[in-house]
DNA sequence: AAGCATAGTTACGAAATTCGTAATCCTCAA
DNA sequence: TTGAGGATTACGAATTTCGTAACTATGCTT
């Protein structure tokens, strides 16, 4: 990982279809240079994988989830993920919390998600933020 | 925005290079057609940009900022996004905070984050949680 | 019901990008 | 100095994307 790779990155990271040959002009290579990069990035699993980012609703939100303690946490991860609305399933320190991270059509679809969490009888209790503006480093 | 464009999103989040001609293949349609829709999913800002997930280090982490009331959360966020080891800030919902991201080396660098943040005036506290497992939707 | 407008889909050749591979260049160590 | 190994460059072939025109389906108006 050098600085080259860095420039790379930061520049797939703006733009993933941005072409090998636009890259290497930018970064001052030649495009199998970048193309042996990103390969080898690719396979250290530096890129974890080419994807897009979607806001298929109007809100996105970060719901934490406090578990009981003897409960499996990774049992609890991988049905939460399965939900439509969830981008992303995080499990953290701290509190043994799971976060998840959704892209609902309206608040009432938080809300429906945040019900459906609690249904569960895992779950203690949530914790709801919306998130109102997003930044993309 | 119908069950075809879903399936659509779906085959690019999980790969964003998938060829059109494969996305119109797994779907069961045209080349033409898959692209017209990722175009207009591009216009409307569904799918926000192509990128990249990173594991650039070994540590990825939440940061909660608490943030004094009167200060400008937009102009704090803006200085955040700025630093090379944040992936996202957030301004969200429910205690005046601020969310961070963040992919570090290590939980030394981690660490240092947390300094930085909390040298600024307009940071009150903070709360960080290690993000051991993450799932993706 | 016919006519028309609009959006979506299909088809196909042209342009651009990616890919495979061999040659070349660097750097470090013996 | 020489050799080995890795990185970089070069270039033609294969694949993908792009531009565009024809076609289809749907719904609205008269």
């Amino acid at each position: 990982m050098d600085d080259l790779d860095r420039e790379i990155l930061s520049i797939l990271r703006r733009d993933a279809r941005t072409p090998y040959t636009e890259i290497a002009d930018e970064v001052g290579t030649s495009e199998g240079t970048v193309r042996n990069r990103v390969e080898r990035l690719t396979e250290e699993e530096i890129i974890e994988r080419f994807t897009i980012a979607t806001q298929t609703g109007n809100v996105k939100a970060m719901i934490e989830i406090e578990v009981d303690v003897d409960v499996d946490h990774s049992a609890l991860a991988d049905a939460f993920v399965e939900w439509a609305e969830v981008d992303f399933v995080w499990e953290v320190s701290g509190e043994e919390d799971v976060v998840l991270i959704v892209d609902c059509a309206d608040t009432g679809e938080v809300n429906d998600l945040i019900t459906r969490a609690r249904e569960r009888d895992e779950v203690m209790g949530t914790k709801t933020r919306l998130i109102l503006e997003e930044r993309v480093g």
